[in-house]
DNA sequence: TTCCTAGTCTTGAACTGTTCCAGAAAAGGT
DNA sequence: ACCTTTTCTGGAACAGTTCAAGACTAGGAA
């Protein structure tokens, strides 16, 4: 059941539920921090053909209803993700991209407390976590760069 | 005496020292995380003409020797910065996009302790804190969200 | 000093991720 | 079942960045 009501959640977020809606939900239920051309392609696998914009269009409804997140590390395509609310993070693998989810270490809002913001009203902060995946971090040990070659 | 002996700087990280390298670090030395247009512009000021590619060209040399750091806030071309190696953040102005530095609170690395790092290998914190720059905001007061109108 | 060569810069094209546009299609209230 | 509004399609456009081939130059060798 990869779907917990995906239409319900649409509705509730005053969204009509479409196919490419529930889709592009159940593909990102599937797989978090998914890219748009992931998530396209796991939506064409439901329902045959859709196209990029739709999928885009389709995100940024569900990101500015609240449904959906944005992350854009630097380097990497956007990837959304329906954890929403809580104040996450993540961290990235520098090899491989692949991303997992860090819950905040210290409270709810830890990192809040900027030393000195310049007078900038802060409202979010968020840590992005740089590293090696235990995958890319294993083959690191024989081979020290090998993303620097050949990848 | 805004550029403290570029050459020496490059030379000393094994770089050639060219115009274009001494004009890129003066300019980044006036404008702090600056886009790499911005860059381009300020060279051609004090060169003439530069090729956008030797900017490009340039800024990743510098990146590449550590001389630069390069910051990627999230719906923003790539800026750079050249206070490298002390473990410091940013708070971007959602509204204008300006960007300020912000010191670690916590001493010298403070967040890089995630909860659960997922077995990753973590070597570096990211901290970008998002909020309103004090232009911004003084501005917002009186318009609550000018900048989804013309800006 | 002059010459040579690896390393740089220029010009121009290509590429990726994303957005814009106009018209066709579909959701959902009446 | 119909009509209005929203959404989706297909195609083009755009920004930021990178690639490629050749001209140029900094700086060490002769």
């Amino acid at each position: 059941m990869p779907k917990p009501d995906a239409a319900t959640l649409l509705r509730e977020a005053g969204l009509r539920v479409t196919q490419q809606r529930v889709a592009v939900l159940g593909a990102l239920t599937d797989s978090p921090h998914a890219d748009v051309e992931t998530i396209a392609v796991a939506t064409r696998v439901t329902l045959g053909t859709v196209s990029t914009q739709a999928v885009y269009d389709v995100l940024r409804a569900l990101t500015d209803a609240g449904l959906a997140r944005r992350i854009e590390p630097a380097g990497s395509p956007a990837r959304f993700e329906l954890r929403v609310g809580d104040n996450h993070h993540h961290v990235v693998c520098r090899s491989c991209g692949a991303i997992a989810d860090v819950d905040c270490a210290v409270g709810q809002r830890p990192c809040l407390t900027a030393s000195d913001a310049h007078g900038f009203v802060i409202d979010e902060a968020e840590v992005t976590y740089w590293g090696l995946c235990p995958d890319c971090s294993a083959r690191t040990t024989t081979d020290p760069h090998p993303w620097k070659e050949a990848q």
